[in-house]
Parts: structure tokens; sequence; C-alpha cells
RNA sequence: GGGCCUUUAGCUCAGUUGGUUAGAGCGUUCCUCUGAUAAGGGAAAGGUCCCAGGUUCGAAUCCUGGAAGGCCCA
């Protein structure tokens, strides 16, 4: 067996093993009749190939699925795809070279839903394969299949093609074939894009309609000019902002009614000057009039800061003051502003809102051109004047601006403003202004009809005082309900962030002006206003009064959706659906209910809803998927969605900063996978803590590997290698005598079973791992090596021998099966390579098939584990002392004697003094003898005892005992006497366990001390110890050109010497020992020695000359 | 302006119900071990536990206020 082994190979050799024999199949087979498990995946975009991030929460959607089967859990394997939405027609359209949404038009909806369409196939072909390479077990489409799909709908979406499900092929146009992806019939992913999909949401729009929570609504928002659509609230909010730098304005508006004096105004977007109606003033802000030369300025007084030069302040006035102040506004001669009557109605109003921190305090206001103005527009009755078309250009009526697009329009306005000598001050500003977070444009605000879900009215009281009736009509109230009665979040705090947002959440604005998308079943009547909801295909087919052939037989997607026509049920106009398309959070929500069949199949929809689990990570999430989530499954069932959320936090490159491709520091994950292997990627991933950013990076996967996987590998590396020499077997019915050691690393499994299972339950991934960290050195670092010897035994030997190595033997390998069926599910690949060679079965195929271990409840043996704990700590202490003293380990030295905190610690060292003799090489193991050996000692009362017991009075307690004298309180103590002690007045009793008797023991030890604990080695080294440790330098020498000459570990060698005359005589003396530790079958002096391989050592003032070959007997 | 999170060694992070000696990994220096290990082990150096108050016999830990950073909402 090689210890050297290329992970990254061998793990493409386990997907093509697992592909040849059907093992995700076969594992299906397995657990069909278990209890169910159920996952609700949130779908990934399928726009791009998957990057590491989304590796990271892939790997913990496997784990879970892994560790639920092997609790014996069927689950539904179902991983999804997001497919509708602007993201893919922004990729679209890049590839296209189209600029704007007239091209599309041009180019033809037909054809561009379908190259949508197509896209969202071959990406999800990508992200299948990517998935599969990550070891992701899910029920994935073959990606051949998606691709050849992909390919017919660009051909003729109508032409028959086949495809072959889990119950037999299915036949229908390439179009109703993707329609039906993930459908029970086909199997494999759900695509957002589905019919049923499309289906269901409209059951939840028209169930909302039915309740009256669907409107049109008017109001100024976010939009983006090149997209031609608005953005919701969702949408803006994080990735929706960027530090940009804009040209900021400062203007006059002169009074009307006080010539010659203006007030100051400031604003970043000079293009909402045109739609100036009003100026607001904060009604409690002090504001001052301010004289410069022949001109009198009003601002307030927190920023007269703004102006250039010398000032005169002339007086304080209060915001109240000025209200009804009449000005003239910037652009009072353009048509749009003469047309709605704004110039005789500009004033200035009062707004509590106004504030000092930038600008002058005093807030032009455009109800056309922004959020809270339009709002303030409404409250005082100002008329609203919209600048700006679908395109974000000027519209008609704005004179010298109409048809220039309003990102050029800052200096023309300027140059415009300085002309009507108005503005008083130009300079750039950098502050956070939204984009759109598809394609980078900046927003602007617009006002626009869009179709709105309403969430309910936000009562304004806490949640534990909404009555049920409050909360029968109310959305808000109700999601909120299900979400705490029935939903746990993990990390915690998430309950908290997703009651915050619904608390606080606007009205979903559902639609957008765009094409391939939800058909939104919206049918508003031109004639009479009046709008009906169409709640499923049926309705609208019973509805339909015309184009129904023409749609017959298609998805329900634009262009063809659009020629179904009803009539209108109030004044019996036909009427079309309106144009727009869904909010794609609606696709995504709904995946709750519709990939459970719930429109279909309320039986199967109860086995399996609500989930037991989804997962995504959170940034973001709780105003997106979290949310739309519920709010789907309370809308259709008044139900959470999922009874445990997982989630996890943002991916971050290893130098701390976001991954981007231009700043060099991204990571692709095919190259990732290549490069790290997946098992460091899912190790790295899991051994994190999930609600903390992740670094990732390849120094960070290199120390996985290093420090896990390969120490795993290495002692299953040993167990085969010595099994092979030994032939050994699991199963035989040899005698075995299990040591101490053996009893204990099964203790040591034991415990980490229970506790990797537990971790696992409570979704604590890092805790699982951390606890198998420690597992792995424990048994690497502390049982393999202290029973490697155990494994060189020669076979036949002795019966006691044989029984120990036996034990050996079959105490390793049962660690290591139970060890890789713990890792199983964060490690697949390797895992299953050595299950291969060392257990699989016909019954059970893959460790993958494997139940998950049980706690073996008899071999738990706490006592055992804490004195082990205790024995590696004073171990590591007679190491320090070695260290310190510069005593080589492979000096022999006399003895070593240990102090301990404890009186019952006293025992731990005889009890384990052979395996403390063998790991610090010494003859002999004792306790200190404190009344012989201590040169001081020094009581150290200890507080959480002493604290506990005396509280207050614990100061008092601990200077008394400080103030005993050291060397006659030791002595008692460690007699195990108490020592009475006077604490103000009264008596206390002080007992040996609320005091450590510390011992610095006298010269002639090698000491090293760690509280109470002590070391000291005898470091006398007489002539026999002396000549001991050289044989050991001889013995290391040999081996190391063993090892040098490519020997096998159990090569007989013969060995010839030469040198120093010391070390001749210390040959002499331990031949025996020699040649046993070396396999030498024979050894003999020679000046010249000759053979295989030969080395000259200097060590120590001395020559050593060595020579071995291989020697033809065993 | 409000909510949530974070702040501990040069870097990345642990730190249990409050206990007087605050840990790990990486990096640096030195030592050591090797019959699985291009590995491993040990030691040294490295700390104002963000700041200020408070509670307590005792605070990295609990409370209050503040600072800085991140996220979310206004």
């Amino acid at each position: 067996m090689s210890s050297k082994v290329d992970f990254v190979r061998q793990e493409h050799e386990m997907l093509k093993f697992w592909a040849d024999n059907h093992t995700f199949a076969a594992l299906r087979e397995l657990r069909k009749d278990g209890p169910r498990w159920s996952f609700i995946d949130g779908p990934i975009t399928a726009n791009n190939p998957m990057g590491v991030h989304h590796g990271w929460g892939r790997t913990y959607k496997d784990l879970f699925h892994r560790f639920k089967s092997m609790q014996g859990h069927q689950t539904r394997y179902q991983n999804g795809f997001d497919c509708q939405g602007l993201w893919v027609e922004v990729e679209v359209e890049r590839a296209m070279g189209f600029q704007t949404k007239r091209d599309i038009e041009k180019f033809g909806l037909e054809k561009f839903v379908i190259l949508c369409k197509q896209r969202v196939l071959e990406y999800a072909a990508v992200q299948t394969q990517q998935s599969i390479r990550l070891g992701y077990w899910m029920d994935w489409d073959r990606p051949e299949q998606l691709r050849e799909l992909s390919v017919r709908l660009g051909e003729d979406p109508m032409q028959t093609v086949t495809v072959e499900g889990p119950g037999g092929s299915v036949t229908g146009s390439a179009e109703s074939i993707v329609g039906r992806l993930g459908s029970r019939e086909l199997g494999g992913s759900y695509f957002t894009l589905s019919d049923a999909n499309n289906y269901t949401i409209w059951a939840v729009l028209k169930s909302c309609y039915d309740r009256g929570w669907i409107y049109k609504g008017r109001d100024v928002m976010p939009w983006c000019g090149r997209c031609g659509t608005g953005l919701s609230q969702h949408e803006i909010v994080t990735e929706g902002y960027q530090e940009l730098t804009h040209p900021s304005l400062t203007l006059r508006f002169p009074l009307v009614d006080r010539p010659g004096e203006s007030l100051l105004v400031w604003t970043t977007t000079p293009w909402t000057l045109t739609s100036n109606v009003a100026a607001a003033v904060g009604p409690d802000l002090i504001y001052v009039r301010v004289r410069q030369g022949e001109e009198i300025f009003y601002l307030s007084k927190g920023t007269l800061g703004v102006l250039k030069g010398e000032y005169e302040v002339e007086a304080e006035l209060t915001g109240v003051e000025l209200e009804g102040w009449r000005y003239a506004g910037p652009f009072d001669e353009l048509p749009a502003q003469v047309e709605s009557k704004a110039p005789e109605m500009h004033r200035v109003i009062l707004w509590k809102d106004v504030g000092e921190d930038e600008g002058t305090g005093i807030v032009h206001i455009a109800p056309g051109a922004g959020a809270e103005d339009y709002r303030l527009g409404k409250e005082n009755d100002l008329p609203v004047i919209a600048p700006l078309n679908e395109a974000g250009i000027f519209e008609q009526g704005f004179d010298w601006l109409s048809g220039l697009p309003v990102a050029e329009s800052a200096i023309p306005i300027h140059e415009n403003l300085v002309k009507k000598e108005l503005a008083y001050r130009f300079e750039d500003y950098t502050h956070r202004y939204p984009v759109c977070w598809r394609c980078g444009t900046e927003l602007v605000f617009r006002l626009v009809d869009e179709w709105f879900i309403s969430m309910g009215e936000q009562l304004d009281k806490p949640y534990s005082e909404v009555t049920d009736e409050e909360k029968a009509d109310n959305l808000r109230y109700q999601m909120m309900e299900v979400v705490i009665d029935e939903t746990e979040w993990h990390p915690s705090f998430g309950l908290e962030r997703e009651l915050d947002w619904l608390h606080n959440m606007h009205d979903w604005m559902i639609s957008k002006k765009r094409y391939w998308g939800l058909a939104l079943p919206i049918y508003e009547c031109a004639h009479c206003g009046n709008f009906e909801v169409m709640g499923s295909r049926a309705e609208l087919q019973e509805r339909a009064i015309e184009g129904w052939s023409e749609f017959e037989g298609r998805s329900p997607h634009r262009p063809f959706i659009d020629k179904v026509k009803i009539a209108c049920s109030h004044c019996g106009e036909s009427v079309g659906r309106i144009k727009e398309v869904g909010n794609p959070w609606l696709d995504a929500g709904v995946v709750g209910m519709s990939t459970l069949s719930y429109n279909e199949d309320r039986e199967y929809w109860d086995d399996w809803f609500p989930a037991d689990l989804i997962s995504e990570s959170f940034p973001g999430q709780f105003r997106n998927w979290f949310y739309s989530l519920i709010a789907m499954s309370t809308v259709l069932a008044r139900r959470a969605p999922f009874r445990n959320v997982f989630s996890y936090a943002t991916l971050l490159a290893e130098d701390g900063r976001a991954m981007h491709k231009s700043w060099g520091n991204s990571i692709e994950f095919n190259e990732a996978a290549d490069k790290m292997g997946v098992d460091v990627m899912r190790w790295l991933y899991c051994d994190h803590q999930p609600d903390k950013d992740l670094l990732f990076g390849y120094q960070h996967a290199d120390e996985v590997r290093r420090q896990f996987l390969l120490p795993l590998w290495n002692v299953y590396s040993f167990l085969v290698t010595y099994a092979r020499i030994d032939k050994w077997q699991p199963g035989s019915n040899r005698e075995a005598a299990f040591s101490q050691l053996d009893r204990w690393i099964q203790a040591r499994l034991n415990e980490v079973i229970e506790q990797v299972t537990e971790a696992l339950e409570s979704f604590e991934p890092h805790v699982a791992t951390g606890v198998i960290k420690v597992f792995l050195d424990d048994l690497t670092n502390w049982y393999l090596r202290r029973s490697r010897r155990r494994f060189w035994a020669k076979t036949g030997a002795s019966a006691t021998s044989d029984a120990d190595k036996e034990a050996a033997y079959q105490t390793l390998y049962g660690v290591m099966v139970d060890l890789i069926k713990l890792l199983a599910p964060f490690m697949p690949f390797v895992t299953e390579s050595i299950y291969q060679n060392l257990v699989s079965t016909e019954e059970l195929a893959s460790v993958h098939h494997n139940d998950w271990p049980a706690v073996d409840r008899a071999r738990l043996d706490p006592d055992l584990t804490e004195e082990m704990a205790l024995v590696k700590r004073l171990v590591s202490l007679g190491h320090a002392a070695r260290n310190q003293a510069q005593l080589r380990l492979r000096q022999p030295l006399s003895e070593v004697a240990f102090a301990v905190a404890q009186d019952p610690e006293k025992g731990v060292v005889a009890r384990y003094a052979a395996i403390i003799r063998e790991e610090l090489n010494v003859k002999e193991v004792r306790l200190l003898d404190a009344v012989r050996e201590a040169a001081e000692y020094r009581l150290n009362p200890l507080p959480k005892q002493l604290g506990r017991k005396y509280g207050a009075r614990f100061p008092a307690v601990r200077s008394a005992v400080l103030a005993l004298d050291a060397d006659s309180a030791a002595q008692r103590l460690l007699n195990g006497d108490s020592i009475e002690l006077q604490i103000e007045g009264e008596s206390v009793e002080l007992l040996p366990s609320e005091v450590e008797v510390r011992i610095s023991p006298k010269v002639g030890f090698a000491t090293a001390a760690d509280g109470a604990y002590v070391a000291a080695l005898v470091t006398d080294i007489d002539q026999e110890l002396g000549r001991e440790g050289l044989a050991n330098e001889v013995v290391r020498r040999v081996q190391e050109l063993r090892k040098q000459a490519e020997f096998s570990v159990d090569d007989r060698i013969r060995l010839q010497y030469s040198g120093t005359r010391e070390l001749m005589e210390a040959i002499e003396a331990h031949r025996a020992h020699i040649s046993a530790e070396t396999l030498s079958l024979s050894m003999e002096y020679s000046e010249e020695p000759t053979g295989i391989a030969n080395a000259e050592y200097q060590f120590q003032d001395m020559e050593l000359r060595i020579a071995i070959s291989r020697s033809a007997t065993r």
C-alpha cells in the first residue's frame, strides 16, 4: 500500500465506481420504506456555472441528506433550478448584443423566450455536472438530456421528443417535456419554469385576489432605465448599493415676497429640479438669515459650512416661521411645470425628517421623482410632475431637456442654472447610491403603476397582543404566526431577523414590465377598470373567449399566453392579460408547495409537507427566499413550509475580501475541485462555524489536507500495510487480549459517535468536525504511536503476544470502520475508497449504504478517558522537561517522577506506568516524594472551590491560606489532613481538595511544571544508559538507511558496521536489541562495511559506518 | 435614526453555567521523533480579551453606555 496517494484522481475513480454500480439508486432502494425526511431545496439560478460559494451550501445539503439516510430515512433528493426572471434575460441580451427592450421586441418575443429557456437548460446541465463532481447525491437529470432538450427546443419547440422517466418513457412536444421537468413522471431536478410551478403561483394569486389582497398601486419607485423596469424593495437592498460620485448642486430658490432673498437648496440629483414643486424645512430646526454681499440667504444653522466666503448672520428663526413662504422654482418656464400649475404653488412646507447632516437643511421636493417626496406631496396636496419615461429619458414637456437621457443631464442643467444665476455651488459628492443589481445601471425614482400583494396592515402593537380576529385577514401576522409557532432557526438569531423583516415589510410588488417570467394571471378591463385573477389553466380555458387555440399546447409564458382573452365579468368587454410578468421570488417561493404536488396530489403533499429542513445562505434570504417561501404556504395553507432552517454566512476569498475576478482572488469551482479535491473542500466548509463568513482558499485547503486527510489516510495505510504482512483478516476467531489502550480508544470512539450524532442532529456540523479532529489526533498521535510495536511483534513468538497483536488489529480495524462511517457524510470519497478496501460486502456495497454507527454504551468509560487525558498531560510535561534539559528521547533515563494536583490522581501514575515508561523512554516511573525531594512548596488556594463555599469571605480565606507556613501546611495537606483557619474570629476548615500544593523539586532533576503538575527527570546517565542510548543511535541510522535504500518494512537484512570504539562497545552490549529492531539476521563487524547500501554518520564526536543488504532468508 | 451580528496573539479563529495560568492553527525561531507519515511531537517568542462605567469575593464571559466594522431596515 503506497502512502502516497492522489486524492483527486481517487475521487474520479469513486465517481466512476458509483456510476458503474448505481450506488445511489441502490441506496434509495435500501431506504424506500424508511421514515420520511423532507427537504426542500432553494433553487439555484441556472444562469452561470456554480461557484465555490454554492459548493459550501450544497455540501451542507448533501451532508444532512447523507446523515439522515444513514439513519434510515427515505428522502426526496430533489435539487431545484431557478429559471425565470430578469437575470436570465440580461444574460441573453448580453449574448445577443441587445441594448434595450426595443431590441428584444424587434427580435421577437417568441424566439427570445426560447433563448431564455435554452440558457437555463444549458446551465442546469453545467451545474448538474459540477454538483455530481462535488459528490452531491441528488436525483440528477442526465446533463446530456438537458442539453438535448435545449437543442430540440431551439430547432422546433413543438417537435415530438421522448425521454426516460422513472416509470418509463414519456413523449410530448419539446416544450411540454421541458414544462414537465421535475414532475414525478419525469423525475430529476425541479425547474421553476415548469407548468406546475407557474400554475401553482396562479392559485396563490387567486387566493389573494379572493381575499382582496391584490391591487394595482401607483408609487414612485426605484427604476432601471436600461432594464425598463422597477425594482422591488427586496431587490434594491444589499446588492443594490454602490459608492458613487455625483455632481452635487447648491442653488438659490428666490423668495417671491422678499426681493433679493433666497432659500439655499442642495441636491445630488439635478434632474429632479425640473420637477420641483415645494421646499421642505424641519419644523424644529434653527434656520439663519445670512447676508453675503447684496444677497440674503436662508439655510439651517447647522449647515453654514456650505457657504462660500464671508457671511454675516442677521437673524435666527425656526423652521415653522418659514412655512408658507413662496418661492420661484428653478425650471418654472418648462411646459410641464406650467401645465401642472406648480409654479404658483411653490412654497415652503414642513417635514419632520429634514436633517442637517448634509445639504442646507432645506430640501427640494419633487413628488414625481422621489419616494418620500411622493408621500409628502400626497399629504400636502401637491401636484406631481413625472419627468422620465421608461428608458430614463426626459419626457415631452421639458423643452430643451426632452429626449435627453437622465444620466447626461447634470452638466447641462448646471449650465442652465448658472445662466439663470441660480447656481450657488457645484462639487462632487460621494454617497451610497442605488444601482440595478443585475446590470449595474444607476437607478432613478419614477412614478409608475405596478401590481402588489397587500401584506396586511402593520399594527401599532407587539405581536403578542394581536388578536385572532386581527390576524384573520392580515397576511403579515399570519406569516409571523406560522414562523413563531412552527419553525426553528439555526443559528437562532435568524428567527429574530425574519420576524423583524415580516413586521416591517412593505406590500409585495409582484409585477415586472419584462418578458421572460411568470405570466401574471391578472386581467384588467380597459373599459370599466375591473380586474380579475385566473387561478388555474382550467379556469382560464373556461373563461376564454378567444385565442385559446393559439395558446393550447404551449407553456404559460409570453407571447402565447397573451393571445387568450376573457370577457370582463362586469361589463362583458374582451379583456387581455396585463403585460407584466411576475417577480421571480414568486417562482422560488412557491416550490414549497408546487414541488410537493400541492395542486395535483394533496395526499402526497400531506406526506412530505412541511420540509424537515431548508438551508440557504442567510444574507439576503430573510427578505427573499425564506420570506417568499413562508408567504406562499401561508396564503395557501396557513402553515410554515419548513420546520428547521439552517443558514450560513458569506464565502470570501482568503484575503478576507469578496471574490472578484478582476481582483485576482477568485477561485472557480472546477478549478478548486481539480486542485484541492472535493473531500478537502467539503471538510473545509463543514469545519467552519456557519454563521461566520468563510475565508476560502488554497492555503486553508492545504492545511486540511495535511492535518486531517493525510493522517487519516496514514492510519489506514498503516493498518493495511501490516495486515498484509500478517495476512490478517477481520472476523477471525483468534484469541484477543485487549489492552488498556484498546479499551481507551474504544471508549473515545463511542464518546465521539455520541457527540457527532448529537451535533448533526442539532445542525452544528462544525461541532461534529471538531470532535472528529480531536479523535483523529487521539488515534494517530496516541493510540497508534503507543501501539505500533504491537503490530511488529513476530507472529507465533508467544500466545500472549499473538493475542495482544490480534487485539490491536481488531481494535484498529473496528475503530477505522466506524470512523469512516462517521466521516462518510462529510468526505464521501476517501471514506468510500477506504471502505471498498477494508469492508465492502455484497449487501452493503458502499460505505454510504451503512447504518449510522450506534453508541455502544458498554464501551463508554469516562474514568478511563479522563485518566488517559491526565497521562497525556503528564507525558507532555515529561517531554517538556527532556526538551529543556536537551535530552533526546533516544537516550534512556533512569527515572521520571511526577507530582499531581489531587490525591486521587496519584493512582494513575502507577496504573499507566508502562505507557509512560515507553513514551518517555525511562526505566522507572514514580511519584515525587514530596517530603524528601521537594525544595520548595507553594500553596494555591483554589478559587472555584473556595469562592463557591465562602463567597464574599473568599479573599480573607485566601490571604489566610497564603499566610500559612507553606512547608508544614503542605505536609499536612499532602497527608490528607485538613487545616483550621481563623477567619474574622471564626474558625473554618480548609480541606485538602480546596488547595493545590505546588512543589519545586530539588536539584538533580530536569523539571517542567504546569500548575501543581510536575514532571521531574533524573538526568544522570551512567555507562549502561549511555550505551543503550548509543545503541539506539545505531538503530536509528540503520532504519534511515533502510528507508533510503527503499527496503520494505518487513525485509530482513544483513548488517555490517565499524566505527568509534565506544560505539562498537555499545553495539556489542545491545546486539540482540539492534538486530531485533532492524530485522538484521546477521550483524558483523567489518573494517570496510559493504552491502547494497552503505553510509557514514558522525554524531557526538563519534563515527559510524554501516552497510546493509537484503537477506535471502526470512 | 432603529434592529441584528462582530471586535481575543502578526494573520484566521476557539473560549462551556463568571473562578485568579485566556487557547488552537498558520507564520517566526529552536529542539525532537520517525518500521504509516514530503508528515508528526515539543518548546520559545507573541495578549490593554475594542473603550469606559457597573454588578460580584472574583468579569474575556453578566448589565449599562460608547467606539469601530459588517449586515438588515428606515
